[in-house]
DNA sequence: AAATACAATCATTCATGTCTGTTTTAATTT
DNA sequence: AAATTAAAACAGACATGAATGATTGTATTT
């Protein structure tokens, strides 16, 4: 997409009032920029962030590029709605994962190994990359980041209560479980690791975090 | 670059001639080639794979897009000849390391952290990134993934002779470093990690490659 | 009917590869 | 050693294709 490579001349555009009042065909309003949000995720993992074109979003979710417009007043505010949508998705999968009944650190680690295999994450880590070197991005990323690592502290000192006694070594599980399973997933992907080598490694993650956990737990 | 955005009509135009022959001015033209492939480089590492573009590099490099296409016949070819510079870098950076007489855990590991925070490996994963989805760029990547992956662990196994003994921990040992410390590096540009926690993490892993090893070394 | 959803087209910008022309450098000849 | 010549290094301009935001026009809703 490369956000705002032609810059607007024009007075702003008033953005096409939002028809966020409640109860409309507003409904197909969001619907219709729900699809355009799961066109651009998909796009992003088919294609690269690179070759993530306007056209290209509006071919792959079934509708003309005017409609495209109309919906979303240029492609930078498109990509911004999909990091939003991303980032939301993110949240709820893992608040799914924490509301289930049984939380050992297998069940654990190993969801959030399946969660970093599945196309959010890959459109996230897409993303993620851009916003590097894109200040109009990372200015939307970054923040979302770190309320995802706040959540996920939040929700794992839940669910492990007893750990609060060695907050030192909560902080460094989280890290390693984060590191570990996000980079392995990036390797995987870009063939800088074997697929072969995940079960051995999500292995000695699972032991390390217990060996982390302060004496009980299986 | 988004290579071959255009495709090449044209008679596959004569390869110039690579002058390759070892003693004449050629040595100018390797020199000029090699100042290319560098502003390539940074322009990977300022403005990112999406935005790397040939007269970017070429403005970068301080030279006219037209003596830039005298060297690189057209935009793949630069990238390419970039990634197996890039590799070869890669290569000879962890052989200095392997010569140095200290060989002590702690300073293996920090020097690849080091090494993957400098623009070489940062430029080389905006590449990674763009090749997962450019089967063009990931001809090229993945078996020189292969083989970093093979002369890492042959390197690693020449240091440390001992660990021959169990080869399932020391391709563990390898795997969870090569993980850990290129998916702390990308974490922390990216910023889905605070770099405050780098230290810990580098403690812990330096541990768990200790406690991998087969008793003996401080 | 008024507004909203959608479609189609426009002008602009930009990157690409190709082509033509100029300067510099090295090799050959005298 | 000086002059000549050929090739390589470099620069600039061109045509093409594609993506962008804007604009105008049509069909649905409600």
């Amino acid at each position: 997409m490369a956000l705002s490579r032609t810059k607007s001349t024009r007075t702003a555009k008033a953005a096409p009032s939002r028809n966020t009042g409640g109860t409309l065909q507003a409904a197909k309003a969001a619907q219709t920029r729900s699809r355009l949000i799961e066109a651009t995720i998909r796009c992003l993992v088919k294609y690269g962030y690179a070759n993530t074109t306007t056209p290209r979003v509006a071919q792959e979710a079934g509708l003309s590029r005017g409609a495209m417009m109309h919906h979303f007043e240029n492609g930078a505010a498109l990509i911004k709605a999909t990091i939003i949508e991303l980032h939301e998705r993110r949240l709820r999968a893992f608040r799914r994962a924490a509301e289930k009944p049984e939380h050992d650190v297998d069940n654990l680690t190993e969801t959030y190994w399946a969660q970093v295999q599945k196309p959010g994450f890959i459109a996230f880590h897409e993303l993620a990359v851009a916003a590097r070197t894109d200040k109009e991005l990372s200015d939307i990323l970054v923040p979302l980041q770190e309320e995802f690592r706040d959540r996920f502290n939040d929700q794992a000192q839940a669910l492990f209560p007893e750990w609060r006694s060695s907050p030192e070594k909560f902080d460094l599980a989280m890290n390693l479980s984060q590191t570990i399973l996000e980079g392995m997933s990036i390797a995987v992907q870009t063939g800088a690791m074997s697929s072969e080598k995940v079960p051995a490694m999500l292995h000695h993650l699972e032991n390390q975090i217990r060996e982390l956990m302060p004496r009980e737990q299986s």
